[in-house]
This record gives C-alpha cells, structure tokens and sequence, in this order.
DNA sequence: TTCTGTGAAAATATTCACAGCT
DNA sequence: AGCTGTGAATATTTTCACAGAA
C-alpha cells in the first residue's frame, strides 16, 4: 500500500465513511458493499480506500465496525484534540459556533477573534472576542493549529497571514474570495456561492434528466 | 467538443475563473496562463475547460474579460434569476440569509420555512417564516427551484422528501447527514466536518511539510 | 461459501506540444 | 511573436475479476 499521496478524494470519503458507521453497533459487521450502498460508491472503491492505509477486514466476514471505526479515527487523526480559531464574529461566524460538527471534542473553538471595537471583549459561545490584533501572540498560547476565516472578502487575505503568523498549520476559508498561504499550511476552501452555481448548472442541463447539448449563447 | 457529461470538478472550475475575473474591467484581456495563475492550474487546464463550451478566445490574444464573464455566466446558467426556498430558520440558516454569496440577483431565497412554532410567522431576513408543513403548497407558487437545507439532521430527510414533493430541481443540504433524493433532483451536500476532518488529515501527515509514512494503530 | 485485498484493465482527467489563427 | 484550440501522450482514478483467507 502507497504511505503518502493519497488523494484528497480517499480522504473525504473515508470521512464519509466514518460518518455512516455511526449507525451501526461497534461490535456489528458490515461488509464493503454493505457500507458502499449506504454512501453512495462501489464495494471496490471501498475496499480499495481502506487498503491505501491497512488489512482492516476480515475475508469471508466483512470489516467490524468499532475496529473499523476507530481506524479511520486514527487515519484522520480524530483521536486526538484540535483546538481552533475563529475570525469574524459575525453572523456565519456565531452559526458555526452552534455547528454541531463543530461541537466535538476533537475540534474545539478555543478564541474568537473580531475587527470591530463593538463587538471586542463581548461574549459569543462563552468566549470573549479578542481584537484581531491579537492573533499571532495569542494563538501560540492557546495552542491553535487550525483557523477558521469568516470576514468578509476584504479582510480575508490580512487575516490568514495573520493566522499564518500564529502558526497555525490549516486554515478553513468561508470568505468569498480565494486566498494564497505559503507551502506548509492546509488550506480549504469552503465556497458556498460555488455550490449554488454548480447546482444551477446541472439543473438547467439536466432538465427531466434528459442529456441536453449545451447550446451556445452567441456565434 | 463533448456536448454532455461534463465533470463537476470542470464546472466547479468554471465558477472558479468567474470568480477571478470580477477583479478585472469588461475590455481587459487575459490568457489562459494569467487565470490559471490566479486560481492555480496551468493554462492548458483552462483552455480546455473553456474549450469544451466553445471558442471563446483569440489566438495570439487571450480571452476578453468582459465576453468571457458572459459565456461562463451563461454556461452556469447565471444570467437568469433563480428562486430559492431556506428550510430551518436557525443560526445558520439565519447567517446564510445575509451571506454576500447568497445576495446577488441570480439567487434569491424568497421563502423561508421551519417547524418552530414560536418561529413561524415571525420575520428573517424580510421574509416571514412559514410551517414546514406549507411547503409542497407554497415552493410551486413561489416558483421554487432550489431548496436548502439548514436543519438538524434528523429533519433533513423528510424535508428533502417535501422539496421534492414541491418541485425542487436542485437541493443544498447544509445537514451533517446524508440524504437521498429521486432521479432528476440534483443534490449537493455541505459537509462542513468533512472540510475539518479533511485539514486534520493532512495537517498530520504533512507535518513540516514531510512525507511521513502512515503508521498502524495496531497489528 | 463469502468477502477481502489487490494486480490488471478500463475509464477519466490532466498535461504536452504544436498547427494554425491574429 | 504570441496565444488559442486540440489531438496525442501521461497520469490518475475507478472498476473488474479473482486468488486466497476465514
């Protein structure tokens, strides 16, 4: 099995994996396929998954669901505890907040931090927003290694080079606007306009799940 | 050039130099090098994008900004105005109401829906939040296309279920849950844990920037 | 027998490299 | 001279199909 070089797309569907196991009771069996019709994929893109990172399942049998569990656990390093940054205590900020995914013991919002005077020394989630200032010496003390970007555009770029500068090693980016970091540090783009206009996309060329040719606007 | 069957990750690139082109002014010329530099390919991943929707460029030249804005606006069908429903008028929910991506002209949330009674008739965003139960009534008189999903995950299904009842084409469902949809209803999940689980992947097998190998839990 | 793990084959996606247009 | 559009070559990802373990 390959040890690094794993694409990003094993990676989102062992979380994807992850997430359907915890339907099922850890001493349970469930087999490649059985997981595979319950996440949408093949019984070979399944197994071919797991055996990027080890022999997890038992021919015959299946792969056992706690065991199974807890080793895309450890892929994914979710048995440990990330403590995280907030930017931007507006309001997509404050919903992440209350995310339930966002809510678990292995990713904790540790500080929040703000750019408007009004909202500084303020309580949101039980945390005191902290100016933006502030980053780079407080990170290191809170022991941050992930920051979540939710400014606006404008602000989004200063922000992660601040964050950068706080050492964190991943940066998950709300901002509308695409941002750079220096090799070394994670970056993920959550783009939420992206969605809408891929969504539009396929529904005006799926129209009654007819193949439609795409036509051309001019010429 | 292939009429159908277009890979999602093109359109999302699509979406991509849309977005990098709004820095520049209608009659501006860019290459294919240019805009890959901004959103980080190479130029013959941007040629062949386009290419696959039309020629739209000019040997020797580039691509006019304004003209090439048009085409993809068009190819994701975004020079049209697209009628939204929001189901779940929590947190977020409420922060994607006054999210920027979410307030252009092509994408409008017209209604808004939750099962709260203490919610239901009160005001969001301008709109006034109506019952769950209204909603195959009301998305076709409201003209409908998309609905998203902000909701606790144990809702999602059945509202899924009731969007498509009321003739949604397109679903966004921002619920840390998979959900299952007919035929012919495109669906894209947000998967926010996903997008966290995904940095702590890779922030623990890149550290300092190394290849390290994976090593077993267990065996 | 059933189901895993995995090479080999097939399908997709990306990159190369260049003819041809401006 | 410079840059597009595009077949051909590579590279990557998925699927097939089967030997071997339980």
């Amino acid at each position: 099995m390959p040890r690094f070089k794993i694409p990003e797309i094993t990676i989102e569907r062992l979380s994807i994996y992850l997430r359907a196991l915890s339907k099922f009771s850890d001493d349970s069996i469930i087999s490649s396929q059985g997981l595979a019709e319950i996440v949408g994929t093949t019984d070979a893109q399944v197994r071919k998954d797991l055996a990027y990172f080890g022999e997890f399942g038992i021919p015959g049998q299946g792969y056992q669901v706690g065991k199974l569990r807890d080793e895309i656990s450890h892929i994914l390093a979710l048995d440990r505890s990330w403590r995280l940054a907030l930017v931007g205590a507006g309001k997509l900020g404050t919903a992440l907040l209350a995310y339930p995914g966002f809510k678990r013991k292995e990713f904790q919002i540790v500080v929040v931090f703000d750019n408007d005077p009004n909202k500084i020394g303020k309580e949101i989630g039980g945390k005191v927003i902290q100016g933006v200032e502030e980053i780079r010496k407080l990170l290191p003390q809170y022991g941050v290694k992930i920051g979540i970007i939710t400014t606006p555009a404008e602000a989004a770029q200063d922000v992660a080079d601040e964050l950068v500068e706080g050492g964190v090693e991943g940066i998950l980016n709300f901002a509308p606007v695409r941002i750079t970091v220096p090799e070394g540090v994670k970056l993920k783009n959550v783009d939420l306009s992206m969605e809408l206009e891929i969504l539009s996309y396929f529904i005006s060329h799926q129209i009654k799940g007819r193949k439609v040719k795409y036509e051309k606007s001019s010429h």
